[in-house]
DNA sequence: GCGTTCGGTGACAGCGTTGTCACCGCGGTG
DNA sequence: CACCGCGGTGACAACGCTGTCACCGAACGC
């Protein structure tokens, strides 16, 4: 009943209907104690007969809160990786009264600056990113106002900040050791842009398992390494080249879940079902294809970034943390084929 | 230089820094006009030196807007087709100055309606919806107060409001046609949720495109419409089921991504490459697999999603708009396999 | 030379909410 | 019976910003 309102209907409008004053009326809405039950029942028909609405904006400003916006900055949410971190995140800080906002950067560090400034703007209580930056200089200046920043999969060097990344190098040395063991000599790693601190530990860590397997491996193991393999146009390319080269690689080791998108692609048009395969990230598809994978839990990352961004905003001056959250070797087939004679 | 302030600048602070009135500040950090180049520069040095960041919550209080955030509601974000949506609303709404904040139901509807709730209490500017929900009168509720809701992927039938969909009919359709165009006589429907439009809609396409070929397909068809397929899981063994009848399916369709993945493992599970498949829906690995898709393009629906935004939050009155979207077969082998003989 | 315009600037009153403090009346305490 | 404590309520001043209006001086037109 009565007119809809022309522009927004206030907490004054409520309090005048229900009559009683701004303040009773405010802490009706809120839920806050020292209400009678009557009043507030009273405040609350008379709220939503009004189809009334707290203006958020009012209510932060007066309560000294910059937002309830925690920003997630990621490469592309095309990614499943990066679609399942921001949901492991939103829904953990659901719980906490926190909703989440979302920018993709396409892994461009140009595009992800606009995205922090734009972040700042919106006066975001804290930001979780999966950064393509080398240079963090953006975050620190939110660290400086106070805005917590999280790290997720990528830790930076040039900021202390808290952070969570996979067990990259045990991964990718998992993965280079299995190979290993199954007979093979000649392994390629595809790796990313060079500039991506992930795939640098995974190299690292494919490069240890090979140097200890001195001997055992060809001594030019390391032609075989190549990067800059970001997206499956690529890294299929890269993997035709690698193939069709004078003493090709028996098994292959894509460092993420596009360089293996990839390597299946080239693969399949080529028809080629001996080269084995291990790839880092696990896909839906992976055990239909029955494509062995170093496996890892992207949902968990998301919600325990959400965790360190709850604990800093509850302290800020706590020690920073870095989790590392560990991988493991799911094989279904690919990475057991024996190498060619 | 000076001590990093111990609350939140404001920019009265800056404007007492840079020797202004708080209004001149204002006007410079805002890049209005009206402001000496002279005098804009000593504010904008003023604030870069004591990291001033504009409060949004005020700025929009002031200015009486009511937030700069897009709600964006779908079922779940590990779903591609849904990261896909996002990513287009996000994007194309970037640039209009909004942002998108998120949330999934998973597919229920009471979270759904909790989700709802969180928007409008964080004061959304509008919403962009994939409901999974048969009333809809938590957004009818928004819609009142003045927020645009724009649907996607499913119209409601309960509330006139701006949608757009797929021609999931005429999608589904082309799917059938083809099987049948290929000799198949008995092909299964794995359908979603019976509540779902989109569900409802592929069966009608299909069924038509059945019914089209009466005297061509078994009478007895319908047997093998199967709904209620929602997760892999249960498509997966919907499938084992039907194989296993006494009188199989030669062909199956699989009215979304999901329903498209449990086929699939389930046919790899028994090894079986005979029974011919289409899927709705277009999916990475589709290529790889030689998977038969109705195609269509979920970013290109987040960005009309968000072009219904902005246009209604430019003008109210505008008559509700229903947008349907093409579909495309795109035949990669599994939709060819002759019947059985 | 006088009125007019206009760029540049500032004072001030909100925007809608919440925190603080004060107040009122009632029941329990000594 | 005076007092205190406390549940319930309200007045009022913030919160940090922007819109409005007023003001000042310089350039301009006639």
């Amino acid at each position: 009943m009565g007119i809809p309102a022309s522009g927004a209907t206030t907490l004054a409008d409520v309090a005048a209907r229900a009559g009683v004053s701004l303040k009773t009326a405010s802490r009706a809405v809120n839920g806050e104690q020292h209400v009678r039950e009557e009043t507030r029942a009273k405040v609350l028909s008379a709220a939503s007969d009004l189809g009334f609405q707290l203006n958020s904006s009012a209510s932060l400003l007066a309560r000294g809160i910059a937002s309830s916006f925690v920003g997630v900055v990621t490469g592309d949410l095309a990614n499943p990786f990066y679609a399942m971190l921001a949901q492991g995140a939103a829904s953990e800080l659901r719980a906490h009264q926190l909703s989440v906002t979302l920018g993709s950067s396409d892994e461009s560090s140009a595009q992800e600056e606009v995205l922090v400034d734009e972040l700042a703007r919106r006066s975001v209580r804290a930001v979780i990113a999966a950064s393509a930056m080398t240079s963090h200089a953006p975050y620190a200046a939110l660290q400086r106002r106070g805005v917590p920043v999280v790290f997720v999969d990528r830790a930076p060097t040039d900021l202390d900040a808290d952070s969570i990344v996979l067990d990259n190098a045990g991964g990718a040395r998992a993965a280079a050791e299995h190979l290993l063991a199954g007979g093979h000599r000649r392994i390629a790693f595809l790796g990313d842009f060079e500039r991506l601190p992930t795939y640098r530990e995974r190299l690292d860590g494919f490069t240890a398992a090979m140097d200890a397997a001195t001997g055992a491996v060809d001594a030019g193991w390391r032609e075989l390494v190549r990067e800059g393999a970001h997206d499956p146009e690529v890294a299929a390319r890269v993997t035709g080249e690698l193939l069709d080269a004078a003493n090709p690689p028996t098994a292959i080791f894509a460092s993420n879940n596009r360089a293996t998108l990839g390597v299946l692609r080239e693969l399949a048009r080529r028809g080629d079902t001996t080269t084995a395969l291990v790839g880092f990230d696990d896909f839906d598809l992976a055990e239909v294809l029955g494509v062995t994978v170093v496996a890892h839990d992207a949902r968990a990352m998301g919600a325990q970034a959400a965790r360190l961004v709850v604990e800093r905003l509850a302290d800020p001056r706590r020690d920073t943390e870095l989790v590392r959250l560990p991988t493991r070797l799911v094989t279904r087939g690919s990475g057991e084929r024996a190498p060619r004679a």
